[in-house]
DNA sequence: ATACGATGAACTGTATACAGTTTTGTGCAC
DNA sequence: GTGCACAAAACTGTATACAGTTCATCGTAT
């Protein structure tokens, strides 16, 4: 495979992971030896990743995972409810031909066991990743193709926004809530599953905590003022 | 201005402004050439616009501005048609605040001059660029940043479309349609506002050709077998 | 005259070199 | 012991070098 795009999609799966956060620096050198190239690869992979809006260059300093602000996580959000509502307006059509639909509801029940697994497995790296990947898989079989591909940014960039605000997101109820949308969708009732979407979406939104400290600011917090216990912790 | 950045701006306005024809050849050396840099900057501007879908690399053998197929085309109207009316289904909040609207509507109608105006001054570049930014232009009005963004790399491959598959479509008619949708964005029906949006992309689409030849088997086509008129064209 | 093969130019893919800047670490003064 | 200045290391940004491949041109044989 060619070498920037797998080193880019590494990035990329890891960012889905959780295993990279925002704002953590990606040294090039460091890049470099980890996959064994020059600086040249890692930085046309760089560079795509930047396009992508998954990495920031700032001059001089180097690369680091993006930042979502409160803001940009709430684009990211509206971004993605535009997204995932259309393709499920717009699958009354393909529903129409009736066959194609069976195949996608199995191709989605799998998805969500192999969810169901990491959960119970609890491999939160997979788990996170999965759960991202359900919406992208659900764009994939609904034949969007280029959607699919830009719903894996938006999620990578929710997913961020869900490191930085440290989401209370419970795994298993996403992960219902999941099977519900399939199930609406197999009943052919797709304002349902629109509706039930939207719902899925706002709550993952919701469960992240604007107030918690963006990790740039932890230190900042844990350093903040606080009510001090009667005798100081200093010696 | 970071230079891969300026270099792969300017690719991408010349393939909106169809100044860049899809299959075209894009020297690194040529390219590095033009803007005084060396071939590592210019590779790095290509893989930015591969990672969003403008140029593919044939390995060994250079870039070229991608030439979507036309299931690729369908896929390209068909993720325009989901964004663009769920932008617009998603307004009606915006809309309730009822003070951001007017500011809207005069940036657009702003456009649509623009737009006017270089189709009466024939400037075929800025015409087709103008055309397309129009839907860029409402997304990003919207306060869709991200969407924006998505639209831009979609508008163009459906610009690459319209080259490859010898679009009909007619300026003057696109630029009526855009002043439609916004009457009815400013009359608050957001509904007909969907519903002409959906029409206009619907008539941008089948103005293109799906017979027409496309550019890389325009040579094949010239010389299919064709009813010959009775005497042969060779002496 | 045509077709095939060889030689050379041009180009891509990757690594390395180099200049300039940021960061880190050390030492000295206070 | 603390703070500042200076030096060295590390790193980014860009250009250049080099190997391997593709493409074109020319020559030769049929």
């Amino acid at each position: 495979m060619s070498s920037q795009t797998h080193i880019a999609q590494q990035v990329v799966e890891a960012i889905l992971a959780q295993k990279l956060s925002p704002g953590e620096r990606l040294g090039e050198q460091e890049l470099a030896d980890m996959y064994g190239v020059s600086r040249t690869l890692v930085r046309e992979a760089l560079m795509q990743l930047q396009a992508r809006g998954f990495v920031e260059v700032r001059p001089r300093r180097g690369w680091y995972v993006v930042e979502p602000s409160v803001e940009e996580a709430r684009d990211a959000f509206s971004a993605r409810r535009i997204l995932e509502a259309g393709i499920l307006s717009a699958v009354d059509e393909r529903a129409a031909q009736g066959k194609p639909m069976q195949s996608v509801i199995r191709t989605l029940r799998r998805h969500i066991v192999q969810e169901q697994q990491a959960i119970d497995g609890a491999d939160a790296a997979t788990r996170a990743f999965l759960l991202a990947d359900f919406h992208v898989c659900l764009a994939e079989c609904m034949g969007h193709r280029l959607l699919c591909d830009v719903l894996r940014d938006l999620t990578a960039r929710t997913t961020l926004a869900a490191t930085l605000y440290q989401s209370q997101h419970d795994a298993q109820q996403s992960c219902a809530q999941h099977s519900d949308i399939v199930a609406a969708l197999e009943a052919r009732d797709f304002a349902l599953a629109r509706e039930r979407m939207l719902a899925h979406i706002g709550n993952v939104e919701e469960a992240l905590n604007p107030q918690a400290p963006a990790l740039p600011d932890r230190l900042k917090a844990a350093l903040a003022p606080i009510a001090l216990p009667e005798r100081s912790l200093s010696r």
